[in-house]
DNA sequence: CTGTATCCTTAGGGATACTG
DNA sequence: CAGTATCCCTAAGGATACAG
């Protein structure tokens, strides 16, 4: 991968500025998916070959691990990375600025309030909930 | 414009979500740049169809203004709205993320280390900066 | 200086079928 | 269940010229 340059904000860029990535980072985040079927799921309707494309790049630029499922062998399973993780913050500021502006928000005011007043107390919750599923696979 | 999903993190991706937007919105709000020619001088050398198409488009979901500039007349100046200096904190957790793991970065250490620490402090002081210059056009 | 307009090329993405 | 492979179309983007 060829870098425009080496500016903070282009390199999240390189990693996660594409119309999709942030879905697939977002429902390992917060609604618990970790399945190739459950992210075809989500709302906005990703196809097999883009989620194939996009799984393959988060997995090479260290945000996502591959495995199999402990339960079911057979079953593969997508995690989130320390480096994924640690995207949390960005995340959460993005889901409060979206809240101040849209009117159709599906997330609740109280949890908009929650990140403005206790943002680093929900960050740390968030991140050892995270960190127990995610990163002990 | 029609959304794909009403799901907050859905919204900035329509907002801001493509390999271009950023970098503008960086460019007004941390490096000083105001102008249409500016732009087109940053490290990432954006073509002048996509920049005009990019501006268009942050003015019309209200992350940037466009208004003559106080001094030479003839001149345009775009600014940020309150909605684009409320993407303040995305912004700086993006560049605190990526210091993190681009060893290459432009930023130095003093100033990560200070978004980490001095966050609400930083957030704040900048957001005042910011509104001084870009608000008041 | 701030843009459009044009042309052309490449990348992104939807649909579908198919495989281990 | 978790993917590839293919086909085809559109959107995105680079280069350049030109206009107000």
């Amino acid at each position: 991968m060829k870098m425009k340059s080496h500016c903070p904000i282009n390199y999240s860029l390189e990693h996660f500025g594409d119309r999709w990535s942030l879905l697939i980072i977002r429902d390992l985040m917060f609604n618990g998916k970790r399945h190739y079927n459950e992210f075809l799921e989500s709302g906005e309707k990703i196809s097999t070959s883009v989620l194939g494309d996009r799984l393959k790049h988060l997995e090479e630029v260290g945000i996502i691990s591959k495995g199999k499922d402990k339960i079911k062998k057979s079953r593969i399973k997508y995690s989130l990375t320390k480096k994924g993780i640690n995207m949390l913050p960005i995340m959460l500021d993005m889901v409060c600025w979206s809240g101040q502006y849209d009117n159709k928000s599906d997330v609740n005011n109280v949890f908009l309030a929650k990140i403005n007043t206790e943002r680093e107390m929900l960050i740390q919750s968030t991140r050892e909930k995270l960190e127990g599923e995610h990163l002990m696979d």
